[in-house]
DNA sequence: CTCCTGTCCTGCCGGC
DNA sequence: TGCCGGCAGGACAGGA
């Protein structure tokens, strides 16, 4: 579920608990997620500093004084929690690695469908690791522009919400921002990818931007238990336009009383899209 | 090469 | 009330 606005709320949320801590203990309650965790990951990381977090695409990077990477994919269900005191935490049935850093904190990566991932490497090996050289572009980056995305869609005969998730022509994007994206772009989410000319590739990108933006704003979204890095529930949820609104009157038809202005929900490669027949061409 | 389908896993919701 | 099928925000392998 974590898309960028997610993530990165999750980043903002960390950084005052973990940046300049020190990890005393890292307990890791599996062997495996979505894929292994890294062998000997806690003696790799226990007993160093966290320089600082950032973010790529829709992955969390805790960067560490021995110039390690921890790097943590939330998947679809994965929330990082805050203990402020972990003197008798019970771990609940999916905390999966509990970092224990400072004096008695624990950050607690719980993850109940466990497709999230956790790897460790440094700054060489991800910039060559497959999972990182091919992304996209940052959507919020300056150089993310409408000219930069129609080159990028240009050769690409899918249509345009399927390239949306595509994370390697843009990173970040997922599900809901995308459908969300498109609606207020007046794009339709069934136009085929390398027939978005620069005009409407420029208009996708700033609802792109906007939207992202304004999730950020709201703490990241979520539909069902996504919650902050400090435990409160997101609730940009409330503002979408079309996710999750099959049935409902387009907002952004202005209440026209053409009959087709109803969002539908429709299925891309297995993937629910929602849009307006009538305002997205 | 490109693109689509299936799969990993648990939880929850709606229908019967 | 209880059971069961379908669906859920992601990423990637494998096959057409």
């Amino acid at each position: 579920m974590p898309e960028l606005p997610e993530v990165e709320t999750v980043k903002r949320g960390l950084e005052p608990v973990m940046t300049g801590q020190i990890l005393s203990r890292v307990e890791l309650r599996r062997a495996d997620l979505r894929i292994p965790f890294p062998a000997n990951l806690p003696k790799l990381l226990e007993g160093h500093k966290i320089l600082r977090l950032s973010r790529r695409a829709k992955y969390l990077f805790v960067h560490l004084s021995n110039d390690k990477i921890l790097i943590i994919h939330l998947g679809m269900s994965g929330k990082m929690i805050i203990i402020k005191n972990m003197q008798g935490y019970e771990p609940l049935k999916h905390d999966h690695m509990i970092l224990h850093i400072g004096k008695g904190t624990g950050v607690v990566f719980n993850d109940p469908r466990r497709f999230g991932m956790v790897m460790l490497m440094d700054e060489a090996e991800m910039t060559a690791h497959s999972s990182f050289a091919p992304l996209g572009p940052e959507p919020l980056a300056d150089e993310f522009t409408g000219e930069v995305l129609r080159e990028r869609l240009a050769r690409k005969s899918m249509p345009i919400k399927l390239a949306l998730l595509d994370q390697h022509i843009v990173a970040g994007v997922g599900n809901i921002y995308a459908s969300e994206a498109l609606s207020i772009a007046g794009i339709s989410p069934l136009r085929k990818s390398s027939d978005i000319s620069t005009a409407k590739a420029e208009k996708l990108v700033n609802a792109i931007k906007d939207v992202l933006l304004r999730a950020i704003e709201a703490g990241g979204s979520s539909l069902k238990d996504h919650r902050q890095a400090d435990g409160n529930l997101g609730y940009f949820q409330h503002s979408f336009s079309v996710y999750d609104r099959a049935g409902e009157p387009c907002p952004r038809c202005k209440g026209g009383v053409k009959k087709k202005s109803v969002i539908q929900k429709i299925m891309q490669s297995g993937r629910a899209t929602y849009y307006c027949p009538s305002c997205q061409k």
